[in-house]
RNA sequence: GCGGAUGUGGCGGAAUUGGCAGACGCGCACGGUUCAGGUCCGUGUGAGUAACAUCGUGUAGGUUCGAAUCCUAUCAUCCGCACCA
C-alpha cells in the first residue's frame, strides 16, 4: 500500500477496472426488484459544469446505494443532442452539427467517466442519431393517427434571433427563453400536439405524486391553470351572430356595463367594415400588432381601447351595452371576449375610469371600508347580491350557481371549464432536429410517411445561414417524396421537431436502447418502469414546467396507446439546488450568485479534479448542503473534504499490517472494555444513520458527517490502552463500505488493500446491530420549569419513580425546590425529568 | 397583485416524533511535532461573566410542564406566475 493518497493513480486504476469488469452493466432480471435511477441527460455542449457534477453525483450515490442494498439498478446516461448550439456553431465555424456534436459527446463521456459515475454505457442514447430519431418519427405518426397532432395556421411566437417559432412554454417574460430576444408574432402554419386534451388528467394526476416537490406540482397546476366558470351568450344589436364570453363571475351579470373583444377577434372586421368607426378600429389593431409581447404585457397600468360603434344585449335584463376592443383582452384565452363588470373587476374598473363608463355595484361586499357608491377600486370580496332582480339577497357564491342554472334554462349559457394551457407548438424552422415525417400531397393533403421508409434522414447538403426559412428547404435532395396514399408526388415537411419531444421519452428508450425493430419492448419497459415510473429522477428545477410536463403528457399518451404500463413517468423527483459562489461586484460588495462566466465566479470541475481528485469533488458537493438547497461553493470546504479523505487513507495505512487478513467473524468479536463498547456503538449508529440518510431521505450531508464522526471515533479509539484489533478491523472495513457510494475510487482501493478480492461496487450493504445501539447507561436531563439544571447518568430504562427519587437528591434540585410548591413532575424515560414549581 | 418557499454562531449547515440548540465541516485561537513554514496530532470556540447568573434560532404575541419545531400577526430575502376575465 502506497504511503500517500495518490488520488490520480487510484482513480484511473479503478475506472479502468470497472470498465474491464463491466461493473455497471445491468440486465433484466424479472424475478428481482428493480430500481430506476435517472438523472436528466445533458445537452452535449462539450464541457461539464458544476451543476452537472452535482446532479450526477447525487444520482450516483443513489444508484450505488440501491445496488448495494440489493436492487437490480438501472442507471443510464445519454445525450439530448439535437438543438441550436450545434447549428450556431456550424454557422459560425463551418463545422457540420453532427461532427461538432459527436466530438462533444466523446469529450463529455470521458469527463463523466473521470468522475467515476456508475453508468451502464450499453444503454447510451443520443437523440440526434437515426437509430433514436427513427422511433421519434414513429411516435409522431402514432400521435398523428390518434388525432393528437394537427397543423393549424396561427399567429405564433417567433424569435427573430433564433429564427424559429417557440412553444408557449419557451416564452419567458415575452422573450425567448434561450436568447432573451423579445418575441414577435408571425403567421405560420405549424404542427401542434393536443396536450390540452390531457389538461384535466395532467392536473388530477399531480395528486398521485407524493414523491414530487410541492413547488413543482404547484407550478404545473398554475401553468395548466384550470378555472371553472360559464359561457354566457350576449346578443349583438343589428348582427346575426351571438357574442359568447367566458366568466368566472356569473353572479355579476347585472353589473355588466360594457363588453370588450380582443383586437384579433374575428367579429371585429365584420362589425366595423364600412362604418365611421372602421378607421379608428383598424388603427388600434395595427398599433397592437406592432407591439412586442413585452410591450403588451409590461405596460400594465394604462388601459387603451376603441369603441366599435355596436351594442350587445345583456341576456339577464336586456340592457344595451357598448362594445369596445382592447388589448387587455387576450384572443387565446376563453372566447377572446369578455363582459366587463367595473364594480367588481379591477381591470374593468380601470378601463371604465379611463373611458368614463358606468359602474353598477351588484354585490354588497362584506367590507366596511368599501363605499359602493364611491368606489376607488373594484370590490372583489364576497357579499350579498343587490341590483340583480330575482337574485337580490342571495350570497354571491350561491348566486353563481343560480345564475348558471338560469342561463342554462334560458339557453343563454352553460357551465364550462377553461385552461391556461395551450396546445404544444412543436415545429421549428431549424436544421438540427428530428425531421417531421409528414408529406403534403396535392391530392391527399397532409399524410404520414410509411413506417418502412423511416427514418426520414436529415439531409447533409444544407446551407447554414441562420436566416430565412427552414434550412431543409435549401437541400436539393430532401424536399420531394412519394405520397404513401396515392403514390403521387408529395412535398416533405421542412420544419423539424422541438427538441423537447426527444427528451419526452428517452427514459423509455434506455430500457431497450438497442432495439432496431421497435421503439422499445413493452416487457422490458414495464419491468424497469414498473407501475409508477422511474424510481428516482434528479435534475434542475428549471425543467419544472417544460420537460416535466411534456414527459408526463407523452407517458400518458403512450399508456393510452398500450405501449407502456405506467401512466406517470417519474415516481419520485428531486430538484437539486443551484451551485452558487460568492464574488465581489462592481461596487465592491461581496455577493453570492449562480456560477456564470459573465460574473467570473465559475469553478471548473476539471481543475478541482486535477488538484484534489474526483472523490474529493464528489464528497464536497454532497457534504456542503442538502441536495435540494443551493450549494455555496467554498475552496476551503473542498480542502476540508480532501483532508478527510487523507485522514481515512492514513488511518488504514497506519494499521494495514496489523489488521490485514484478520479473519475473526463479526459474531466472534468480543466487546470487552468501555472503549470497545463506545466504538461499537458509534459504528452501528453510523451504519444506521447512513442507511437512513443516504437511502431514504437523501440527506447526504448528514450521512457523510456521521461517517466523519466514526472516523474521529476510530482515531480516539486507537489511542486507547487495550486495542481490540478484530473490532478495530471490523469498524474500519464497515466504514470503508458505507463510504463507498460517495467516494467510490478511494474506497475500492482501501478495500483491496485490506485484503479483499471482491469489489465494493457489488458488495452488500452492512446491517447494523440493534443490540449495539442500546446503551447501558443513559443521560437524563433534569429541568426546573423547563430550564436545564443538571444531568443524571442512570441505567437504561430506569423507572419514572426511581428517576424522580434520584433527581430530588441532586443539590441543584434541592436548592431550586426549597420553599417552593411542586405542582407537577414530568418524566420521559431515558430522556428528561421536569419539575414544575411555584 | 397571486402562488410557493426560506430566515439558526464569523461561514456552510445539524437538531427525522414538541424534550440538552449549534452535530459535522470551514474559519479562528492555543498547545504538541518541526531548524522553520506547511502538513499532521490534540484542546478550545453562540453572546455574556472573574465565575455564576442570565440572554440566545428574523420580529411581536400565543398554546404547552417544555417550542428552532405548533398557532396568529408581522418584517426580510429568494423563486415561480402574472391584464387568464
Amino acid at each position: 500500500m502506497n504511503e500517500r493518497y495518490e488520488f490520480q493513480e487510484i482513480e484511473q486504476k479503478w475506472q479502468k477496472i470497472w470498465a474491464e469488469e463491466q461493473a455497471f452493466k445491468t440486465v433484466e432480471d424479472y424475478d428481482k426488484e428493480k430500481y430506476y435511477t435517472l438523472e436528466m441527460f445533458p445537452y452535449p455542449s462539450g464541457k461539464l459544469h458544476m451543476g452537472h457534477v452535482r446532479n450526477y453525483s447525487i444520482g450516483d450515490v443513489v444508484a450505488r446505494f440501491k445496488k448495494m442494498a440489493g436492487y437490480n439498478v438501472i442507471h443510464p446516461m445519454g445525450w439530448d443532442s439535437f438543438g441550436l448550439p450545434a447549428e450556431n456553431a456550424a454557422i459560425k465555424n463551418g463545422i457540420h452539427p453532427a461532427i461538432w456534436t459527436d466530438s462533444n459527446i466523446q469529450d463529455m463521456h470521458d469527463q463523466l467517466n473521470g468522475l467515476g459515475f456508475s453508468y451502464d454505457w450499453d444503454r447510451e442514447v443520443a437523440t440526434c442519431k437515426p437509430d433514436y430519431y427513427k422511433w421519434m418519427q414513429w411516435l409522431f405518426i402514432e400521435l398523428y393517427k390518434k388525432g393528437l397532432a394537427y397543423k393549424k395556421e396561427n399567429p405564433v411566437n417567433w424569435c427573430p434571433s433564433c429564427a424559429t417559432v417557440l412553444a408557449n412554454e419557451q416564452v419567458v417574460d415575452g422573450a425567448c427563453e434561450r436568447c432573451k430576444t423579445p418575441v414577435t408574432k408571425k403567421n405560420l402554419s405549424p404542427w401542434y400536439f393536443k396536450i390540452t386534451a390531457y389538461a384535466d388528467r395532467l392536473l388530477a394526476n399531480l395528486d398521485k405524486l407524493p414523491g414530487w416537490p410541492d413547488k413543482v406540482k404547484t407550478m404545473q397546476r398554475n401553468w395548466i391553470g384550470r378555472s371553472e366558470g360559464a359561457e354566457v351568450v350576449f346578443g349583438i344589436d343589428g348582427y346575426d351572430n351571438d357574442l359568447v364570453v367566458y366568466t368566472t363571475r356569473c353572479d355579476t351579470l347585472f353589473g355588466v356595463t360594457y363588453m370588450v373583444l380582443a383586437p384579433e377577434h374575428p367579429y371585429v372586421k365584420d362589425l366595423t367594415e364600412g362604418t365611421e368607426y372602421e378607421a379608428a378600429v383598424n388603427a388600434y389593431i395595427q398599433e397592437c400588432a406592432a407591439k412586442s409581447e413585452i410591450e403588451r404585457t409590461s405596460l400594465t397600468k394604462d388601459k387603451t381601447g376603441v369603441f366599435i360603434g355596436k351594442y350587445a344585449i345583456n341576456p339577464v335584463n336586456g340592457n344595451k351595452i357598448p362594445i369596445f376592443i382592447s388589448d387587455y383582452v387576450l384572443m387565446d384565452y376563453g372566447t377572446g371576449a369578455i363582459m366587463a363588470v367595473p364594480a367588481h373587476d379591477q381591470r374593468d374598473f380601470e378601463f371604465a375610469k379611463a373611458f368614463d363608463l358606468e359602474i353598477i355595484p351588484v354585490v354588497d361586499v362584506e367590507d366596511p371600508e368599501v363605499d359602493l357608491n364611491n368606489l376607488t377600486e373594484a370590490a372583489v370580496a364576497t357579499g350579498t347580491m343587490i341590483n340583480s332582480g330575482q337574485f337580490n339577497g342571495m350570497n354571491n357564491k350561491d348566486a353563481i350557481k343560480a345564475m348558471i342554472q338560469f342561463l342554462e334554462e334560458e339557453g343563454k349559457g352553460k357551465a364550462t371549464v377553461n385552461y391556461k394551457l395551450r396546445d404544444w407548438l412543436i415545429s421549428r424552422q431549424r436544421y438540427w432536429g428530428c425531421p417531421i415525417p409528414m408529406l403534403n400531397c396535392e391530392k391527399c393533403g397532409w399524410v404520414p410517411e410509411k413506417e418502412e421508409n423511416l427514418p426520414i434522414l436529415l439531409p447533409t447538403d444544407v446551407e447554414f445561414t441562420g436566416k430565412g426559412a427552414s434550412p431543409l428547404t435549401t437541400s436539393k435532395t430532401f424536399g420531394t417524396g412519394v405520397c404513401p396514399v396515392c403514390g403521387g408526388k408529395a412535398e416533405r415537411e421542412y420544419d423539424t421537431m422541438d427538441t423537447f419531444l426527444d427528451s419526452s421519452w428517452y427514459f423509455l428508450r434506455y430500457c431497450d436502447a438497442k432495439n432496431d425493430e421497435k421503439a422499445f419492448d413493452k416487457k422490458k419497459v414495464d419491468y424497469w418502469m414498473g407501475q409508477e415510473g422511474v424510481d428516482q429522477y434528479i435534475g434542475g428545477v428549471e425543467h419544472a414546467i417544460l420537460h416535466l410536463l411534456y414527459s408526463r403528457f407523452f407517458q400518458m399518451v403512450l399508456h393510452d396507446l398500450g405501449l407502456v404500463e405506467a401512466e406517470e413517468p417519474f415516481k419520485n423527483l428531486l430538484t437539486q439546488g443551484m451551485v452558487i459562489k460568492g464574488y465581489t461586484d462592481a461596487d465592491g460588495n461581496y455577493v453570492k450568485a449562480k456560477m456564470s462566466k459573465s460574473l467570473g465566479n465559475v469553478v471548473s470541475p476539471a481543475e478541482i479534479q486535477e488538484k484534489y481528485g474526483a472523490d474529493t469533488a464528489r464528497l464536497f458537493i454532497l457534504f456542503a448542503a442538502p441536495p435540494e438547497k443551493e450549494l455555496d461553493w467554498s475552496d476551503e470546504g473542498v480542502e476540508g473534504s480532501f483532508r478527510f479523505l487523507c485522514r481515512v487513507y492514513r488511518l488504514v495505512h497506519e494499521y494495514i499490517t496489523k489488521i490485514k487478513g484478520d479473519q475473526t467473524p463479526s459474531a466472534a468479536i468480543e466487546i470487552k472494555t468501555a472503549d470497545d463498547k463506545q466504538l461499537n456503538f458509534v459504528l452501528n449508529s453510523t451504519i444506521k444513520k447512513v442507511t437512513e440518510d443516504a437511502g431514504g431521505r437523501f440527506n447526504f450531508n448528514t450521512a457523510i458527517s456521521s461517517i466523519m464522526e466514526l472516523v474521529n471515533e476510530l482515531y480516539r479509539y486507537k489511542a486507547s490502552a487495550e486495542m481490540n484489533l478484530p473490532l478495530f478491523n471490523e469498524a474500519i472495513n464497515k466504514m470503508v463500505i458505507v463510504l463507498n457510494p460517495f467516494v467510490p475510487h478511494i474506497t475500492e482501493e482501501l478495500w483491496s488493500c485490506l485484503g479483499h478480492d471482491d469489489r465494493l461496487y457489488s458488495a452488500e450493504w452492512p446491517k447494523y446491530d440493534e443490540a449495539a445501539l442500546v446503551k447501558d447507561e443513559v443521560e437524563v436531563i433534569v429541568q426546573i420549569n423547563g430550564k436545564l439544571k443538571d444531568k443524571l447518568i442512570l441505567p437504561n430504562n430506569t423507572s419514572k419513580e426511581v428517576v424522580e427519587e434520584t433527581a430530588r437528591e441532586l443539590d441543584k434540585v434541592k436548592e431550586a425546590i426549597d420553599g417552593m410548591n411542586i405542582v407537577k413532575v414530568i418524566v420521559v424515560p431515558n430522556k428528561i425529568i421536569n419539575f414544575v414549581v411555584k
